[in-house]
DNA sequence: GATGAATGAGGGTTCATTCAT
DNA sequence: TATGAATGAACCCTCATTCAT
């Protein structure tokens, strides 16, 4: 085997591992999650677990920069000159497709957060200069006269938990709606409703 | 000390230790969750707690039904017969006054939810009840053209997410505001905002 | 049993685990006494040792702290008045005796300065304050003319060197003597052998 | 590269690893030192040090056999048959220097010695006997009137304890003096005055 | 009712060593 | 010869729980 294809093997196996991991941590939090169960997940052996990975820690906060990096990805070349309308449904369409494609790495997110975000912290400045200059676009638009008056911050927050929900809660979503499982959640519907909700509610007077 | 005293004194423990579990439980989830951290919590010794309860699952699951009870109760006495505004505007600001004031229980529920609901799984059939009978008031108002066409139970679900949101993630709100902490969030101005967002969302065209 | 009984008896055990650690630690240092082996010699499990210490770490620098307050135990009420002779027999009795009654003691002392001393750098300054005062002691000799002219510092070192060599080499000692095993040795044959080295040794011209 | 050049390379990195091993063992112990640590120490990989070892066991061996055999290198065409002053300073000042020189190797020998010497117990017959004889030349000396009467063997006790002190505890005695390390040491002064006290601790009556 | 003692299971991690190439 | 991969054993320590008083 050449010194690329080892090279290439194991960048493999350490995206199953980062996927193993990011499901367990999703699952149980920082602290629950055991390298066993993660190891489980993976379908290796905890000690050849241990063999690619430095630590719990080290790997948790890997799986976290990755997401965050994912989330950052996911908006890159997106036009922000464009009018509301065509903007949000583009913006919701893809947020809510990325996350109900990956759920877990929503979950771990929020689960970070809910124990305090003692990882997350160091990230955060970033994704609130990003919230800032999206606040500008906002901003613009009302005062265009194209949306009504809101608080452009909070409408940013009240988006992201609407895609959120989804992948958090999808299990029940699906149940509710009487669908045998959260896969079977379309997210075509599910971005028309709540780009419907989200473009009338801002509807100018 | 009388009997009666006795038990109001044993009471009033129970309470402390299912209240210490609930943030423990928010922080950490169920596997993260340490007996150790929850009498710490509650200021007493990991034994005296033991004494107080029969397992760390019971505790959870007991914890869990009095968050399930807890948000039942805060609806009774609504009028469900009122027109959507009214309605709504009383409903939202019920649920997020209720979530600021106990966020863990919020977190807590979503926790459980996110390691795929085993215990909660039990009483979902309640919880459909109660969407279903709210699902046929809002067909009512769409029926009547109080409201625009929308999915019944996806705008529950919508607006669940946008009240749960301010609980899981105060401090990042609060971040984003710059403002100090997560108890500096005015529940009256997100409440508005929130109301603002989904009845002009609602409005028929 | 009352609580003066179990603070007694708790006493006893953490004696006796202390006791098992010296003897463990003076074996295979720090790095590699294991928890295990220091149970094995305390006569309990690796958990029961595990419920009576914080950590690993914690006993050792406990055990050294024990240590150095039974080095300076040894001298307290001792004259340091007296001329050079006496004072010295009785120093290399005492030092002597003590060595060969807790020979780990001055093992687990050596393993400790052998691997740089981490943890016993903190107590260094007592020591050598100590010593100081004592080569004091020692320079007055040589002004008045009891001892012929030595580096009071190096004095006190070789000394200790003479009775620590009996702790640490004991078996070997033994051996070359003839003698069944280091319990054989006669302290005060090797009392006598030392002072009267010393002694001849700083007869003055 | 030749035969010859690929043997000589071999040697030499197999030196370079006893030399490690002795400072990773004499600074831990057997139990307490790493192949990690010696790799480390060698400046290779864990991987390339199990190359050229066959285990952690047959290392320590091989590494006290050197030890041992250094030792007895050191003494070679001494002149037996000299009076005992010079014959004194001369093997003092060998050791002295030697152990000054390597003093991982009186580490690491202590360290054996001090967890029962189960390795070293193989050799010291040989050790046994050398000391037999000195100790024959040594009783002449005491016949002879040249020096008061000792135990021969618990003289070549003494003498080794009092040079093997620097080694162990150079540390110590570099800071008692005000040095600011052990490389500080002098070892012509130590060996004067450790000659001194031995000779004149010796002189007939 | 309440508290110290004790324990078996499992936590994350390191270890010396072997395997494969 | 040399190096990445892999592994079983053992490491220290914490866990929820039970026992004894």
């Amino acid at each position: 085997m050449t010194r690329a294809d080892l090279a290439e093997k194991r960048e493999e196996i350490l995206q199953t591992i980062r996927d193993a991991a990011i499901a367990e941590f999703a699952a149980h939090g920082f602290h629950g999650a055991s390298t066993q169960g993660i190891a489980q997940r993976a379908g290796i052996t905890k000690n050849r677990l241990h063999y690619y990975i430095t630590s719990k820690d080290a790997l948790y906060a890997e799986a976290l920069r990755h997401i965050v990096a994912l989330q950052e990805q996911q908006f890159h070349g997106i036009d922000m000159t464009q009018p509301p309308e065509p903007f949000l449904r583009d913006y919701i369409g893809r947020k809510l497709r990325h996350v109900l494609a990956y759920p877990d790495t929503a979950r771990m997110f929020t689960a970070e957060i809910m124990r305090g975000a003692p990882v997350l912290r160091t990230f955060w400045h970033e994704s609130r200069d990003a919230t800032m200059r999206a606040a500008q676009v906002i901003e613009g638009w009302v005062r265009n006269g194209l949306i009504r008056p809101v608080d452009p911050v909070l409408l940013q927050i009240h988006i992201w938990a609407l895609t959120q929900q989804h992948a958090l809660h999808g299990a029940e979503t699906a149940f509710m709606l009487g669908l045998p499982g959260p896969e079977a959640l379309d997210p075509d519907r599910l971005a028309e409703e709540i780009a419907a909700l989200v473009l009338t509610g801002l509807r100018p007077a």
